[in-house]
DNA sequence: TTGTACGCGTTATCAA
DNA sequence: TTGATAACGCGTACAA
């Protein structure tokens, strides 16, 4: 390979054509068509473009083409290990469908998020998923007025006005706290917040129909706020949890999320709480660090790779076929027990 | 706001500068040198532009400009969240310069990762960041032939024919045996493999030297070889650690990677040894979910975000710079004692 | 089967 | 201060 640009820029198909001494129309056949190419031309076009080092201009032939070849996701929080698993599963079927994907985080800031939309809607991207900090800000709903194929993943349409992929939050939060009652626990913390947070909101209200639903006393479900979804925060709310008035201690806790969870757990195993013989703890998420927790976390699954295949499925719906109609997927969440949560009390 | 495309297609200068009345240049003019426009056409033309819900196509921008305006980073395990951090550090330095991110997951898999460096190579982006499954791969090397600026993150160039910024292994896996010496401990595993990815047969390389030096027979410092960098990984080898003959069972583990540490640490408490009592624990990399685990780890520290950043600088000074030398960054890694390595043996 | 000419949206240059 | 025009690289009618 020699890789001789001509005076520092890349080689364009121009360039193919006089090294191989054939028209540009050719070139672009070899390209686009090569079976109406003889062998014989195409060959030495082939060469041409190994010896130059030739790449295509996406640029080029997305401004052609009037739309790009690539997909976006903008996650809430790269650090959690969830959006990661949903990003995979995306990323499997915009691979299926040939496409790119763009993986941006908005770590849970509203402007950060507007910014980067604003770079994929000049990006002109075939579609965007998105799980957004706050789904009615402005910039969120102008993507659909835009007319840009969107699909919100991990939070449900409210109107219908979009596409949208979720589990079941507040069947979820049910099935956790159905679980600690199962188990015996008859004072339950609920640890989450901030409440502006649409799946926290819901996990809670599940927690409370089921609570209200077995005839417990709502002021034996405790809310124990945290200001984001976090390992650190966890651990904070460990702290105010140990310093309650024993005879209102909880003896489990329910956690929005596998992060609160964990944080939660270290904190109890540094403050000397066995898990889960003095306090029980159920995740949300089910994240690969919940079972690998040194004390194996029970906590309510998400299918997340398939949450983001099918928002994916979706967007490319919207993108290719005209009769398509907006879906709200919803999927059933799964309680998968492990030791944190492992005693029958009493 | 309107938003009413002429048939499909998103409005473009050429639409706004005839709502405006005005020429294609001025419109031009409005976006990229305001001051040179009268107030009254600007304000004409920026009406326009809001009506029309106008938005630059980057494409053109880009194909007339010859090269993007984005940063690439393609990272060896979306799943590891050392990567995440060192992933934020390039945001930032790309944010500062008005540059997009786009970030990739190789998966550890040569053939996405190709596939990947192929797309930014046609999509022309400014410079390409990488964490490479191997180093010494062909599509790695032609990068830097096709001349795009690009920088090796988390591993030294060997040759010098590029940037890149990385840790000291070698210190690093010193300073993390030379810990357990010092913490009393005369048998000790090093947890880790394939010994193909460099970074482990460095850490390896560390801690034999300071083992020897400090006059420890070689058969004391046993290799626990794993097939990847995983928490599932560090869990089977924590099962063959304790399949080991007592005599030969070693009191400590130095694990390539916080993620097996974090497995190792979730066999031992299951299987009921005591951490740090019967088996003390050191990771590497010190992500945010070692001080989170239930025991909290000792780990080795790399400054993740300062990585990124620091990368960030490099490829965009291969970028911009005519003067620009390859140069190999080097950071000290640090020691973080936690409970993981709590007490000192006899 | 191959070659020519035009348009995609933006920017920069030059002339008015 | 504004307007006309050429160029960027590619894809595709259409003509040869």
């Amino acid at each position: 390979m020699t890789l001789q640009p001509r005076n520092g820029r890349a080689p364009s198909v121009k360039d193919v054509a006089a090294a191989a001494g054939v028209s540009l129309g050719t070139v672009s056949n070899v390209l686009n068509r090569p079976a109406v190419v003889s062998t014989a031309t195409r060959e030495r076009v082939e060469r041409a473009m190994a010896d130059l080092g030739f790449v295509r201009n996406e640029s080029a032939r997305q401004l052609r083409a009037g739309t790009s070849r690539a997909l976006a996701y903008v996650m809430l929080d790269g650090g959690n290990p969830f959006f990661h698993d949903v990003a995979e599963g995306i990323e499997t079927a915009a691979e299926d469908a040939d496409l790119s994907l763009f993986v941006c985080n908005s770590s849970g800031r509203s402007d950060r998020e507007a910014k980067h939309i604003d770079r994929l809607v000049q990006q002109r991207v075939q579609g965007i998923l998105i799980t957004p900090v706050d789904p009615d800000a402005s910039h969120i709903v102008e993507i659909g007025q835009r007319g840009i194929p969107f699909v919100m993943v991990d939070r449900l349409s409210r109107d219908g006005g979009h596409c949208s992929v979720a589990v079941d939050d507040v069947l979820g939060g049910r099935i956790a706290v159905e679980h600690l009652i199962d188990r015996g626990h008859r004072r339950v913390a609920f640890v989450g917040g901030p409440l502006s947070v649409g799946q926290v909101r819901e996990r809670l209200q599940g927690a409370r129909a089921v609570w209200a639903e077995f005839g417990m006393p709502a002021e034996d479900l405790i809310h124990l706020p945290t200001e984001a979804l976090t390992v650190s925060e966890g651990r904070s709310a460990g702290e105010r949890l140990a310093g309650l008035p024993t005879r209102r201690r909880p003896t489990a806790a329910f956690c929005a999320n596998d992060l609160l969870a964990l944080g939660l757990l270290q904190h109890a195993v540094t403050a000397g709480l066995r898990v889960p013989d003095d306090l029980a703890i159920v995740g949300f998420d089910d994240i690969d660090f919940a079972a690998a927790a040194a004390v194996p976390l029970t906590s309510v699954r998400q299918p997340r790779q398939e949450l983001g295949r099918t928002a994916a499925r979706l967007v490319l719906d919207e993108a290719t076929n005209p009769d398509h109609t907006h879906e709200q997927a919803t999927f059933v969440p799964a309680l998968v027990a492990r030791a944190s949560t492992g005693t029958v009390r009493r």
